[in-house]
DNA sequence: TACATTAATCGTAATATTGCAATAAACAAT
DNA sequence: ATTGTTTATTGCAATATTACGATTAATGTA
């Protein structure tokens, strides 16, 4: 099979592993990362930036367009990428929610065998 | 090929990717889900809570073993599963770094395209 | 001891992901 | 029009992930 049974998870299960997914892969933090850090609008330079193929970027970046993490915008013969700040904010708050949860057991110590 | 090349990213870049991965999957949030609405260790009962076969959801605690986000005990016949608070604290941090990077551009337009 | 229960592991099939060369598409400059 | 530059797409190969039946191992119970 190999097919992940979405159906039998709630949506809010399948969302926040989606979005984790996004970020399961460090070419595409490193992405995140020199996007943020230049401060600025990246035109071009980031194939020679990460360290990977031309194609494999591309698809990185078609990934982060996709989940909206990122903009996209033509400036001549290149494109200019940035964060998205509302999609980058409304990934913080599903994290932030997910592990804000309290995750107290009971003090009932014969209950907690752990 | 089809082989992620770690060695040319950070290790932070690499540790976030892999925390990540860890939750990329529904099934393996509704694990941790049920252990911490239960409030206490869960023995057993997993598999009907979660609805895949005992094979795949002892596939994905082990997952979750080895990132070492829950405990494990043997409670005579059967397993006791519960949440690592350390780790969990720890998987809270390094999502709230990313996150909490400032990610504001400069205020030049002319450099800010999207 | 024999039998049931529970969880891990093995083997296998199906699908997904990663990476890149080659090609295509879009545009600027000559 | 031709050439160079840049990014996206296609096609393919290698590896990873997901899922589950079958088996194994360990333990409790009749």
């Amino acid at each position: 099979m190999g097919l992940t049974k979405t159906e039998i998870f709630t949506e809010e299960q399948n969302k926040l592993a989606s979005v984790a997914k996004v970020l399961a892969h460090p070419a595409r933090i490193a992405i995140l990362e020199a996007l943020i850090k230049s401060k600025k609008c990246i035109c071009g330079d980031l194939v020679t930036e990460i360290g990977l193929a031309q194609a494999t970027i591309s698809q990185h970046l078609k990934e982060l367009k996709n989940a909206e993490l990122i903009k996209g915008s033509i400036a001549g013969t290149s494109m200019c990428y940035c964060i998205n700040e509302e999609k980058w904010n409304s990934f913080q708050e599903t994290f932030r929610q997910f592990f804000n949860q309290p995750i107290e057991m009971e003090e009932n110590p014969n209950q907690n065998c752990c």
